[in-house]
DNA sequence: GCAAGGTC
């Protein structure tokens, strides 16, 4: 029997698909990759009876990036990136092994199905797929089509069903647009992140950013909050004037009236007005105006106003939102939310999913309500040909949802609700008056009916008192007549759910990557989020936007994106070449980014005013190993090291606190070292400023620290510190931390992994022998005799920190120490693998001992 | 270390 290999773009659709398809009868497993699930059943396919089989890839399978030796920052000039560097396509997610997997599953199988969503990105997901899995497939069918793509705009059964029976094939063109849209990103986002981040970094301090990136959505998404920004700035409150007038009928009846001129900006036009409205006595009724209106229940719920909503009404960040969302996805709580779509399936069982919140203490008495009375049809909405719109898909408590959770939940269960709910209406009424011979109104909303507002009660409308009856003619008492002096009032701060806005109109990002985009402004320091969640630019956002605007203001300009996304269709299109499309772009960026070089002087005088010089920036901490003067200690993001006299800067690790490390030297080359430490876990250890960012042996990396140095004889070093094989990682080696005491410790130096030891040890050191049966360094502990935990009077004890039975008891190995292969029982990989720290020359599982010293040198120095 | 786009 032939086999049809079918995959969808995430888990979550290949299930539902193969479910239709199937009528329910598919068998499921998951994948090796932990991922992605296969479901299999067996049906017709053109004629002949075949087993189907169908799974998901997670999204790209693919990324794109440059060849290794390209991401070299301080090697590669960023205008190399252009056109030089050449790019390659890696795995977008390793841990997945999603090639493997695909090849795995695909073997053999006779025919394919493509159901990757059908957008653009979709389409190039189908080449991804078939790249990976054309070896693998059986080819003894050369005259016959064996690829095919199925195009659906719904995942109801209709939809899948004509979906299969009208297979057509995936789009080259389309695929290739978005190769075309990843290597412009990737080239031009690249080029002026490194650009900007090196040339700014080189010069200024006080940045607190440790990355000045730049992007064709983040950089105009930044651009809308400083726009905000400079409008308030440039703001100039201006004076106006209105006239109130109050009227009554009788003892109960006062109304405020509204001036039919709103205001005036001139006092004496205002005063004016005033005197000629002073000289009545009383106010008439003109018209009485009653309508009837209506407030529209909202539309289906799609990702985009989930975002907007749960920032200004639940004060959630998006990013936050949708990590919520996801888990109440994957709890079985709401429908998948990620969709465009706000048109409800013509299937779809609007009363199963109401009748389910119909015990909700919270709503249940609306939910009822509808349904003995009847739902209304929810608004024609857009079908995106995603996913339907998000939903509640049973019902839940405060308790099982957690805070966040719940709120989400909540706001998403009473917009579903009022979607079938009927609209609020209520009556308005206007009477217009005339005092003298200016016209003034009052206005008044009557409600009639709640309708969908019942459920979301923040959009009810306001109980404002009802107007009196009266009429035409009738004439009130004017109580007071006033002239009343305002001002104009800037704008606010630009809220999260405005951009958002802002966002979806121009077409900056996707529901999906608006979050990260917001996100990234957050996190590179180019706004704050203010109270009430709105976006406050600092400095470096605003100085940045200036900047561009300055230099070629369509670099910020949400228009930039568009007219590339234009070129792009035209490949899509087929209408234009792939290569001529992205070489034609890559040009005009090419030289607008020579331009930009060439005219940085005009940014980096806005970014004088508000920074200051590496050079005066930081306090002194440790001695340049060159010039032996003070380097200092640059705090702000990226924290590192500056020597001015050499005019040289140092990286050091981030995210903890750096010291002197006791005046020491590296006997490499003199560079005073420094001590780091992180908060949490109390991890630390010490490293040389100038080895750090260029390792000194071989067997070295950038960022490695005196716990993963190699040097055969420096007191500091893992060969002198380092006591055995991690309790938990693959390559970490537990290294001894000297400056720990009392509360002494080894930490690994690869993983986070701690251990505790020795608890109030006088002295503890590694000493240079083994131990017999692990191969761990053994280590020397002294107590003082008062204090000493050891058996009998003993202050003194050489022992294996693992194996020694005295050190049992002052080891905190415990659940660590179960994953050790020492004390998980059995064989385990004792036989293979000793614990011995391995790099020592003298270990016994690793090298042979040298003759001497200076051998051991020779043999690590490059 | 960089972009934006999928999704886990």
């Amino acid at each position: 029997m032939k086999t049809v290999f079918m995959v969808a773009e995430k888990p979550s659709l290949a299930q539902s698909i193969s479910k239709i398809l199937s009528r329910g009868s598919c068998t499921s497993r998951k994948g090796f990759n932990g991922a992605c699930s296969i479901h299999e059943y067996s049906g017709g396919f053109s004629g002949q009876n075949v087993r189907f089989k169908m799974t998901s890839v997670c999204g790209h399978v693919m990324t794109l990036d440059f060849i290794g030796k390209y991401n070299n920052w301080d090697k590669v000039d960023p205008a190399e990136l252009f056109s030089k560097a050449p790019t390659e396509k890696k795995e977008a997610n390793p841990k997945l092994n999603m090639v493997k997997f695909l090849q795995a599953e695909a073997r053999g199988c006779d025919y394919v199905v493509l159901w990757l969503d059908c957008d653009k990105e979709g389409e190039n997901i189908c080449f991804e797929v078939l790249e990976a899995i054309m070896p693998v497939l059986n080819k003894s069918y050369a005259n016959e089509k064996t690829i095919f793509r199925a195009k659906f705009s719904s995942i109801t059964d209709t939809d899948i069903c004509n979906a299969m029976n009208r297979l057509g094939e995936p789009n080259r063109n389309e695929a290739l647009s978005v190769d075309a849209r990843q290597e412009l990103d990737l080239r031009i986002g690249c080029a002026f992140t490194r650009f900007q981040t090196k040339y700014f970094q080189g010069k200024y301090g006080n940045l607190d950013s440790s990355l000045i990136s730049f992007g064709p959505c983040q950089t105009p998404t930044l651009g809308f909050c400083v726009e905000r920004h400079d409008k308030i700035q440039s703001f100039k409150p201006e004076p106006y004037w209105i006239i109130q007038a109050k009227v009554s009928k009788g003892k109960e009846l006062a109304l405020t009236l509204d001036w039919d001129r709103v205001r005036v900006f001139d006092r004496e036009v205002g005063q004016m007005f005033l005197n000629i409205v002073k000289t009545a006595r009383e106010a008439k009724v003109e018209s009485i105006i009653k309508k009837e209106k209506a407030k529209q229940r909202p539309l289906a719920l799609n990702t985009v106003e989930m975002l907007r909503v749960a920032s200004s009404a639940l004060g959630m960040g998006p990013q936050h939102t949708m990590q919520v969302a996801e888990r109440l996805y994957t709890q079985g709580y709401i429908s998948y939310p990620r969709t465009e779509t706000t048109h409800y399936p013509e299937n779809f069982d609007l009363k199963a999913a109401l009748r389910q919140q119909a015990n909700n203490p919270f709503w249940s008495e609306s939910v009822k309500a509808l349904l003995s009375e009847g739902i209304n049809r929810p608004r024609k909405g857009n079908d995106a040909g995603d996913h339907p719109p998000i939903t509640p898909m049973r019902s839940a408590t405060e308790s099982e949802l957690g805070s966040d959770g719940w709120r989400l939940y909540e706001y998403i269960t009473r917009h579903f609700i009022a979607t079938v709910s009927y609209d609020c209406k209520y009556l308005q009424t206007s009477i217009a008056f005339s005092i003298s011979s200016e016209n003034f109104t009052c206005t008044g909303k009557t409600l009639l009916s709640a309708g969908f507002t019942e459920v979301m009660p923040w959009q009810s409308i306001a109980k404002e008192e009802s107007l009196p009856s009266c009429e035409r003619g009738e004439v009130f008492v004017l109580d007071e007549v006033k002239l009343l002096e305002k001002q104009t009032n800037p704008p606010d701060y630009l809220t999260e759910a405005e951009l958002i806005s802002l966002m979806e109109k121009h077409g900056i990002g996707t529901d999906a990557s608006i979050p990260v985009h917001i996100n990234n402004i957050c996190q590179r320091n180019y706004v704050t989020v203010e109270s009430g969640r709105r976006l406050k630019p600092t400095n470096l956002g605003i100085v940045l936007v200036h900047g561009y605007y300055k230099i070629d203001a369509e670099l910020v300009l949400p228009t930039i994106r568009s007219a590339v996304e234009k070129q792009l269709n035209l490949i899509a299109q087929g209408k234009a070449n792939f290569k001529q499309v992205l070489q034609f772009t890559l040009d005009i960026f090419k030289r607008k980014f020579h331009y930009f070089v060439d005219s940085i002087a005009g940014l980096d005088e806005l970014m004088e005013v508000s920074f200051s010089p590496i050079a005066a920036t930081g306090k002194p901490l440790s001695r340049c190993g060159k010039c032996h003067r003070f380097m200092k200690y640059i705090q702000a993001k990226p924290s590192r090291l500056h020597c001015s006299h050499c005019d040289e800067t140092y990286s050091l690790p981030q995210n903890g606190a750096i010291k002197l490390y006791k005046e020491l030297r590296c006997p490499l080359d003199e560079f005073e070292l420094v001590l780091w430490s992180s908060g949490s876990r109390g991890k630390s250890y010490p490293l040389c400023p100038y080895c750090y960012s260029n390792p000194p042996f071989r067997d070295m990396k950038k960022g490695m620290g005196c716990n993963e140095c190699t040097h055969p004889t420096c007191q500091h070093s893992l060969n002198n510190l380092g006591i055995g094989q991690c309790v938990e990682c693959e390559h970490g080696v537990m290294t001894f931390d000297t400056t720990s005491g009392p509360k002494w410790k080894m930490a690994c130096n690869k993983c986070n992994v701690v251990v505790h030891f020795f608890e109030n040890a006088h002295k503890v050191r590694v000493s240079s022998d083994c131990c017999e049966s692990c191969e761990a360094s053994l280590v020397i502990v002294d107590f003082n005799k008062a204090k000493s935990p050891l058996p009998g009077d003993e202050t003194q004890h050489t022992g294996c920190v693992f194996c020694d039975p005295v050190f049992q008891d002052l080891v905190e190995l415990k659940h660590a120490a179960m994953k050790h292969p020492m004390h998980r029982g059995g064989q385990g990989r004792r036989q293979g693998r000793g614990r011995g720290r391995g790099r020592r020359p003298g270990g016994r599982g690793g090298l042979k001992k040298p003759k001497d010293k200076m051998a051991a040198l020779a043999a690590y120095f490059v």
